[in-house]
DNA sequence: ATAAATCTAATAGTATTACTATCAAAAGTA
DNA sequence: TACTTTTGATAGTAATACTATTAGATTTAT
């Protein structure tokens, strides 16, 4: 199945629009490949530009620096989950099913049968999961949150947040809980496969039993 | 008041042993200094050398790269949790009020009556919050885990661990669990601060909500 | 249809970063 | 005194993170 899915990033981000040339989409594409392979430290503009046969400067005409490269495309991820989350609980009334529903789009297996842009989703996830929150824990986190770079993250947690408060409405820290469980089914996976002894979950590593443990937290510590 | 706490981090963390010289313990006392000031990306040896009026290559005597110094500086922290940990809960036996003081000591006020060593402990804190992650979410974190480097970090999460079991010994996920509270200790202080749309906590900043927050947590989950 | 304007690509640079190597002076130690 | 360790100073390299300039291609205006 394929469906349109093209997220209004923010301006700021970039230089100009990579979605606005073939070439930048082919920037986009690379880059979610190359980062996921090499991580974000390794990566630089010139190994990217040998990949896609252009050159170093022909990167910096659609972005300033590879941070903010890594901005758009974790911003990208932000705004995919939670437009995933608005089309699966769109025809879902108990809030406790859209709890469960929350930590299952989450937590991926490659269970993905629906494929937006030409690219690979699982490395963006993967990004997302290495990379995704060097894109705040920088010196420059009060400036990009000016320019509101950061919204598509404070939306995705804002709407689990609302959810969280419908299914109990006096609990007091919505936005904490929110955020802090986007955060985790991050963290975990990435602690089950490469710091075990953090985890419970090494030995299996499957991505339900992060969820199992989300699941049991929130609904717990929403009771 | 002040202590002795020379934890022995691994041998593999330095070239040489910045505690046995002089200029050893300044570059750790400076670079704590300057990471917590401009931040790890912005961080150089060549800078550090011209705070402490040494050069570039001097540092290099004594750390590989600045990915190891980092990893070295946080690592003491980590270490240094775990020792307090220790010492605090030496004589409480009730595991519903170590789980309390465990709270205590992962999220700071700057209350902090006994200093070890000539150095910022707050500065150091900072570096942990906004570049603890950074130590694993590299490419190079197998193999720094094969070396043991993130020893210190899994010690203290076992240890908290161990509480939780000892409170509830049926509770499914008790590593986990600690290793959650750990790094959100960190994120929930970061985004207080600099995301508030994330946080419950941005109008007031007092570190005790996130303290609140995370006993809740705790203590519905463990249940 | 042609000239002007604009957009894109390629080349060539620079400053900084992340190192490595070497040599000699100073200081502490046996 | 000799020996080892520590520090300092200098010099250099490869890679990184950019910037500036120009030429070619494409679009648009007349």
């Amino acid at each position: 199945m394929n469906v349109e899915f093209n997220p209004s990033l923010n301006d700021k981000l970039f230089v100009k629009n990579p979605q606005s040339t073939e070439l930048g989409k082919r920037i986009i594409k690379e880059a979610i490949q190359l980062i996921s392979v090499i991580g974000y430290e390794q990566f630089t503009f010139k190994k990217l530009a040998a990949e896609i046969e252009t050159t170093e400067a022909g990167i910096y005409r659609y972005f300033l620096n590879k941070h903010k490269l890594l901005i758009y495309l974790v911003s990208w991820y932000w705004s995919y989950l939670e437009f995933q989350i608005v089309i699966q609980l769109s025809n879902v009334t108990n809030p406790a099913n859209k709890i469960k529903k929350i930590m299952d789009i989450l937590v991926w297996e490659d269970n993905l049968e629906i494929n937006f842009g030409d690219f690979d989703h699982q490395a963006l996830y993967f990004i997302a999961i290495a990379e995704g929150n060097k894109t705040y824990l920088s010196k420059d986190v009060d400036e990009n949150n000016r320019d509101l770079l950061y919204k598509p993250f404070k939306d995705l947690s804002s709407r689990i947040s609302a959810v969280f408060s419908e299914y109990n409405p006096l609990y007091k820290y919505p936005n904490t809980l929110a955020s802090s469980v986007i955060d985790l089914s991050h963290l975990q996976y990435f602690f089950m496969h490469h710091l075990p002894r953090l985890s419970d979950f090494a030995k299996k590593k499957r991505p339900k039993d992060i969820e199992a443990f989300l699941e049991d937290l929130v609904f717990k510590t929403l009771a």
